[in-house]
DNA sequence: AGAACTCATTACTTTTGCTAACAGTATCTC
DNA sequence: GAGATACTGTTAGCAAAAGTAATGAGTTCT
């Protein structure tokens, strides 16, 4: 219990699991303060890239896919469709549903986020080697993998 | 903007930082739902654990390690030390400090739940590749220095 | 047709973090 | 050495974000 190198740490899953939620829980938290468009919140932003990725969404695959609770992403579109990034059509086969899309603004702004986040992260990650952002960049997908499963 | 592939969103810094972003927001509310010991917030899991491995603490170290607000610490100190995992003593040398550190029940806490951690994120690391995994113990170095600078 | 289930929402609560203000202590400056 | 200044930890009050429970509308199963 004195002081274990990292390396000793992630030797088992256990161990790999102890050190990732920790790095994880910090870069959230960190994260949440430096959010570029602070008018955005992590949530909204989150799902405003899930749905310029995949289109059309209903509100219960959205909350599945963001690990969320329904009344959750009830709130998170809400504020979205309020700014109208967002709009919501009916569902053509049941009308207990509703489909979710980008506005032409909403397309607008995740471009616009695109382009100009030069924020906090970008910086972070312009430190790094080539070799840790490829690290990284793999994983990234591995981290969103888990997430789903 | 219909569906570009995730090594497109990655090419840039700003791309990865996008899509890093989402997954590290995504899988720090999986962790919150799924956490081991339901009782212990994320960020009390997180001081146990870094006291585990620097030892003796100020409040104010342990906030600025954990990138939190000094009143924040302070309550999840007092959280800790309610439940008698952790205890405090005065600085030898400064009057206004204090040192936080593990109590035997904490040290013991620590142990078991590196020991009975067979909980979620364990699980899914151990559908993981070796590679994979390989990936995720470099990754996890990276975004604790990340959040440090 | 009725029971059971699903989807989205509302109402309420909990968690968690923040800023501002403070009391006590240490340090710097004259 | 005395007073100003800065730092440490705490309290108080507030805000954001997510969770649970309950509800109304709609669908599916038997």
């Amino acid at each position: 219990m004195k002081h274990p190198t990292v390396s000793q740490q992630t030797r088992t899953d256990a161990g790999l699991a102890a050190v990732l939620r920790v790095a994880v829980g910090r870069l959230a938290r960190r994260l949440r303060a430096q959010r570029p468009d602070a008018s955005l919140s992590l949530g909204q932003t989150a799902v405003l890239f899930t749905l310029a990725r995949h289109g059309q969404m209903t509100p219960r695959a959205l909350a599945d896919h963001e690990k969320v609770q329904p009344p959750s992403m009830t709130r998170i579109i809400a504020a979205l469709e309020e700014r109208e990034l967002v709009h919501r059509t009916k569902h053509p086969d049941d009308r207990r549903q509703q489909l979710v899309e980008l506005t032409e603004e909403g397309i607008r702004l995740v471009r616009a986020d695109r382009r100009r986040r030069e924020a906090w992260l970008t910086q972070r990650l312009g430190e790094l080697t080539p070799d840790e952002k490829a690290t990284l960049r793999k994983a990234a997908e591995i981290l969103d993998r888990l997430s789903q499963s």
